[in-house]
RNA sequence: GCCAAGGUGGCAGAGUCCGGCCUAACGCAGCGGCCUGCAGAGCCGCCCAUCGCCGGUUCAAAUCCGGCCCUUGGCUCCA
């Protein structure tokens, strides 16, 4: 079974060939830290997550490289604001530890470089002084410009046509560029007053002069320009073509158009084979995103619902789809992921109590164990379609279920390998953490005190007490303890 | 205006590339039943879909072709 991939370059499936039968090289377009990082951007974080899972699962090595845009307007912008940091630098930073913090929390992979363009701006240099030795670019008044018309192929990825652009284009637009859709590789100076006032979060007065952080260039002081950096950096960290490029949907056009036109354009060779865009994600009918103000915070997020939650919540549509973040979607993914941690513990707790050597086999549920691999395999190499692939783990949920309702005596063979199930799609490839329901904060004490006051609720219960009985469950569950009644005595989730 | 993605039950969301197994998956919500002192969980069953609209191709279309309407995103910083 082979996987097959949306590749927006074709705008077509494509079967998935990596330059390397072994290896593959995954770039995902990282974030610009100028803000703490919101739901939006932890759906691309988790998607790229779960494509790199599923490709180890698959016997691939994956050289996964994402980076930290730490140079930008919108950060020198926000310098000196109060707790933030005195200049660009520390503002990026400060962003930077609270995203790692996310990402940690998320529970991605880790990839094997973050690099920060504000550590490869001689490569930068060197880029740039090739794409003028070509003549794909040209200086002007200390910036350096690319040449949009210099690169045949521009606009392959967006389907855009560079004459047509030009038609409707910019002429109010007095520039130092050729064409109005020439884009900088270099921008002469440091970032100017009108730049951070757009940018700026307080109120604080803005003086003339040049914010930011320069660096010196055959063409003079200043910055280098978006795109280039992400060319820079994944030709530093990743050798030839990449096999794999993510990113949001929104950056088609034009950051990844650029990025293939300077990097094909200095090299001469393929950018990235397959590029995957991951849909937005949208509140009330308009994207989530930090200058619209309508985002929730990944940390807000992982300390309401919690990493599984969430996690369940993207893996419930398509990476290439949009989707929509609200309350009743978060509820949706508690419930499914609820139902899969019970189905798993109820497995695991059954399995302890049978004896390994037992002789009772279910058919049913080994038939099932064997097509939910079927089943995920299938739907994560048909483009990563994870919302398929959880539906077979909450189907094995149902048929585990099943066994333990309908059964006198367990099969042991069978709940082992359901168990091992979940572990393996659900655990290593979704990364969502079974058996670790109780394992957040510190739930020694508590949980002994929970067990505490079952015991008095069982003897109260014994007593035909129910009254009181109840009234401790109510307590229980306000405290956010749910507990649970059965043959075997009373069992509680926190 | 140009480019891209999408319109499927109360919600959410697969299936659309490669037409038939779709009398439309998984789930949430709702309604019955079993179980339970009760509740919850679980199990069983039910409910709600002429698959945006109109036309065409075909023995056969949610799936292919054409037209139209609507939504979202990009064309400016953006995951």
């Amino acid at each position: 079974m082979t996987l097959s991939v949306t590749n927006t370059l074709t705008r077509a499936r494509e079967e998935f060939r990596p330059g390397d039968e072994d290896d593959v090289l995954l770039y995902v377009c990282g974030l610009t830290v100028s803000d703490d990082a919101h739901l939006g951007h932890a759906r691309v974080w988790t998607h790229a997550d779960v494509m790199h899972r599923w490709l180890e699962h698959e016997g691939y090595t994956v050289h996964h490289v994402e980076n930290f845009t730490d140079v930008n307007e919108k950060i020198a912008a926000r310098a000196g604001e109060d707790a933030l940091g005195e200049d660009e630098a520390a503002v990026a930073e400060h962003f930077m530890t609270s995203v790692i913090r996310d990402m940690r929390g998320l529970n991605l992979k880790r990839a094997e470089v973050y690099p920060r363009v504000s550590e490869h701006v001689p490569e930068i240099i060197d880029l740039i002084e090739t794409l003028l030795e070509r003549g794909y670019a040209y200086e002007s008044n200390g910036s350096v410009y690319f040449d949009v018309t210099e690169f045949e192929d521009y606009g392959k990825l967006s389907n855009q046509q560079v004459e047509e652009m030009e038609a409707q284009g910019e002429a109010s637009e007095r520039s130092e560029k050729r064409n109005p859709f020439d884009f900088a590789l270099w921008k002469a100076g440091g970032v100017s007053p009108a730049d951070v006032a757009e940018h700026r979060k307080d109120d604080r007065p803005i003086e003339d002069g040049e914010y930011g952080e320069t660096w010196e260039s055959p063409w003079g002081e200043g910055r280098p320009g978006w795109h280039i950096e992400c060319s820079a950096m994944s030709m530093t960290h990743l050798d030839g073509t990449i096999d794999i490029h993510v990113g949001g949907h929104d950056l088609v056009f034009p950051h990844h158009e650029n990025e293939i036109a300077q990097s094909e354009a200095a090299t001469g060779e393929q950018f990235a084979r397959y590029w995957l865009h991951t849909g937005l994600l949208e509140t009330k009918g308009e994207k989530m995103s930090s200058s619209l103000g309508n985002f929730f915070t990944v940390s807000g997020a992982l300390e309401e619902f919690g990493v599984n939650v969430v996690r369940t919540f993207y893996l419930s549509t398509e990476y290439g789809s949009k989707q929509t973040f609200s309350e009743s979607a978060m509820q949706e993914a508690e419930e499914r992921w609820s139902r899969l941690e019970r189905a798993y513990e109820a497995a695991v707790d059954a399995c302890d109590g049978v004896d390994a050597r037992t002789k009772v086999e279910d058919a049913d549920l080994r038939d099932a164990v064997d097509e939910t691999h079927e089943q995920f395999a299938e739907a994560m190499n048909d483009d990563f379609n994870v919302r398929e692939a959880i539906s077979a783990l909450l189907e094995l949920a149902s048929a585990s279920n099943r066994h333990l309702e309908d059964s006198v005596e367990y099969d042991y063979q069978a709940l082992r390998r359901t168990i091992e199930t979940f572990e393996e799609l659900g655990g290593d490839v979704f990364g969502l953490t079974f058996g670790d329901a109780s394992a957040e904060g510190d739930v020694s004490l508590a949980g002994d005190l929970v067990e505490l006051v079952l015991d008095v609720r069982e003897d109260a219960r014994d007593d035909g007490n129910y009254e009181q009985a109840d009234a401790l469950r109510d307590a229980l569950t306000d405290l956010g303890v749910e507990v649970e009644d059965s043959d075997d005595g009373p069992s509680y989730r926190l």
